[in-house]
DNA sequence: GCATTGATGTACCACGTGGTACATCAATAA
DNA sequence: TTATTGATGTACCACGTGGTACATCAATGC
């Protein structure tokens, strides 16, 4: 009973592989780790990842895409209930973001965002991409533009301390004040006439 | 005209090599460098590394100590005129870190804060120094902690922001409006009453 | 003066890395 | 049926890495 010719084989021989490495390097929170300890956790082999992927670099590079893909599905607004306020958001974001188990997802971001600020041009787009996702998502819930990008600076900011020190309080309660102390303009509230 | 004793001398080389393989990691923006590299850089040789740090990662050590002294002598409250505006010290210390002569440095400390959050338990303490230093320097200026500790996140993630971008301007606006925007309390005066 | 100690060079080593050559075997196409 | 193509394993290779062994030579201590 084989319907699959081979040809159609070989893409989802070469697709599972790449959902299972892409896991392997979450795992990691690290795409730099060497094919065969790669190969051996997938068990698989070197041989073939370089057969499927033609080499390193463009496995990690099918590891960004897959990574987009599967990053911008996990953020699109309609995860958030309509007329949530950009604190809740940000607050649920917050959480999600630096869930336990989500730690892995959180460093090979960051080691695509070190590979960008090291001169990787992929992890550039990567991390361009990301912040566009973020901020879009953001403007959802609010229409002014200069307090969600400050908003997601301070974001990205707690996300690093927390990524060091380990500490969710710290950073949610950075947030949380972000807009307690913020004045008399509407900060926060989603007031779009849309 | 010797004066130097050989042990006095040993220290001196040992320091001198200590510099200028401080020097290097700055250019090169990261310690992962290699002892073939690096000797080669400072006119020396692997052999004599290993032979006055005892190996890599005592090197790395030895490195990161000396960052440390030369940071903290630069990020010293008396190098802003008393009396100084919390944003007006922000927006200096802005200037300071992304100017382009100072990238390097910039660099290197990224990839120590990197190091922290992969594991490195010296390079946590690194970020943890560096952290209370910049504290404790903006305390100078305002004495709400919660205030200094929201825009230093700021400052972090806007930095980041740089690194990848390579623009300076938008921190700098981003960290301006932070205060700008910031309603009726006390925020970024320095009143106190010392 | 002679023994010791430290500085330095040369040659080496083991190991991990990405990648290749070649063989084998099953599935497919003609 | 036979020729071709793709999947896979085994063995290899070149190279860069941190580190060591050993020899040499000058300075120092007694």
């Amino acid at each position: 009973m084989k319907r699959q010719t081979k040809k159609q084989q070989r893409y989802t021989t070469r697709d599972r592989m790449l959902e299972a490495s892409l896991a392997v390097f979450i795992e990691a929170g690290t795409l730099d780790l060497s094919l065969d300890r790669l190969a051996a956790t997938i068990e698989s082999s070197k041989r073939m990842l370089i057969h499927y992927f033609g080499g390193k670099k463009p496995l990690e590079r099918a590891v960004m895409v897959r990574l987009e893909e599967s990053l911008r599905a996990q953020f699109r607004a309609d995860s958030f209930p309509p007329g949530t306020s950009l604190p809740e958001v940000l607050a649920t974001l917050w959480q999600r973001t630096t869930h336990p188990k989500a730690r892995g997802v959180l460093l090979l971001t960051m080691d695509l965002t070190r590979r960008a600020w090291s001169g990787s041009k992929r992890a550039k787009e990567f991390y361009e991409k990301q912040w566009r996702i973020w901020i879009n998502l953001l403007l959802e819930f609010s229409p002014d533009g200069t307090l969600v990008e400050s908003a997601l600076q301070l974001f990205q900011g707690a996300m690093l301390t927390y990524l060091v020190t380990g500490d969710r309080e710290n950073g949610r309660r950075t947030l949380e004040r972000f807009f307690l102390n913020s004045g008399s303009t509407n900060r926060g509230s989603n007031d779009q006439t849309s």
